[in-house]
DNA sequence: AATTGAATTGAACACCTGTTCAGATAGAAA
DNA sequence: TTTCTATCTGAACAGGTGTTCAATTCAATT
């Protein structure tokens, strides 16, 4: 019973990765067992190859994809021109990415670990990239006056660690509306850089 | 060659444990296996057993062990009267403590998932225990008026992972001292409660 | 010098790991 | 109906996993 009716790569391919995400989001890249991930899928673990070279290359294509989306959506989201407009709108954005994929965004900082040293320098280039995206409207603020800050560098960091921290314990659905979440966390982003 | 000169118990047990959050925080729960550790410390896996039960509890143990030294060392530590002097002590303890013992501080929320239902209970009571005593100050801070916040929860979480997140990236020896960081978090903290 | 007993080894257990590949399968094309 | 080929299986490979335990080693005690 090799191929089953209606199962072709274009589905299978896809499969895989979902259930990879999934799996290792939940229990850990180093934890998860391609046999796992194969079962999770409906398929033998020989399979898995057709579609990715070994497992080191399925996280590895995860982490990535999700950091070029993850810069692709902030290019189409951000806007404002003062400072202040535009650190509101990095804020909220940055909020709502995360709580729509949590898998993958936990995924990006918990696995890092797990990559050889070039896939690891591959996604540290984006991530840099994005929190460069920051820390150049915490470098406009200061500039122009309308923030107060002892050091853009470390803002930064604890902007996005701040932020970051919103995975760790809000669910949807309870005492806090998204919308409310996202107007709190503003404030207090606004009070972190003296705006 | 069973045993060496000067090897006793309790230079053994101490050594496994201290190898095992090195190798534990490096290369995560999963990633390391008893071989290793035994390999570390200079002995054959068996011989960790003499000293733990099994490899989780080993990790429950270093997690447990950290938790209660951190409460305990914040036990003396708090000082300060008004909420303000009190947050003061308790952003840059918080800092001191995680730089100092920065291979307990990231196994203990790396590795969180590697636990047990009723061990990470156990984590998750003490954790908490820990963030009250930040809530704590935040509450009667809001009560006195000395600071402005939304909501008291969300702010304790926002802080914390502001905090935690020092550890990603700083290192000692680097452009900034710790006192100088301290002071910049110390700032910034004071901007998000409104105070 | 003989005995004791804590500390450690080394081998074994049953099972899991990522990965490869010849062979089977089945939908589409001829 | 036969051929073709993308897709998948099943078995194997070489090695690793946590854990157990009889046998050994050696410092201290008698």
């Amino acid at each position: 019973m090799a191929r089953k009716t209606g199962s072709h790569a274009e589905i299978t391919g896809p499969a895989i990765r979902a259930a990879a995400l999934s799996l290792f989001a939940r229990s850990g890249y180093a934890a998860v067992s391609m046999r796992e991930i194969a079962g999770e899928v409906g398929v033998r673990a020989g399979a898995l190859y057709l579609y990715t070279p070994d497992k080191q290359t399925l996280l590895f294509d995860l982490l990535r994809d999700h950091m070029e989306h993850l810069l692709g959506a902030w290019a189409d989201a951000k806007s404002g021109t003062t400072p202040v407009e535009r650190l509101e709108v990095f804020v909220r954005f940055h909020i709502d990415y995360h709580l729509d994929r949590s898998d993958q965004v936990f995924l990006s900082y918990m696995e890092l670990r797990n990559l050889t040293d070039a896939n690891f320098q591959s996604i540290e280039t984006l991530r840099r990239t994005y929190e460069d995206e920051l820390q150049a409207i915490l470098a406009d603020g200061l500039d122009s006056g309308d923030f107060t800050l002892a050091d853009v560098r470390v803002s930064t960091m604890a902007l996005i660690a701040m932020l970051n921290g919103v995975l760790t314990w809000y669910r949807e659905g309870g005492r806090l509306s998204r919308d409310h979440l996202q107007g709190i966390y503003w404030n207090m982003a606004r009070g972190m850089v003296g705006a």
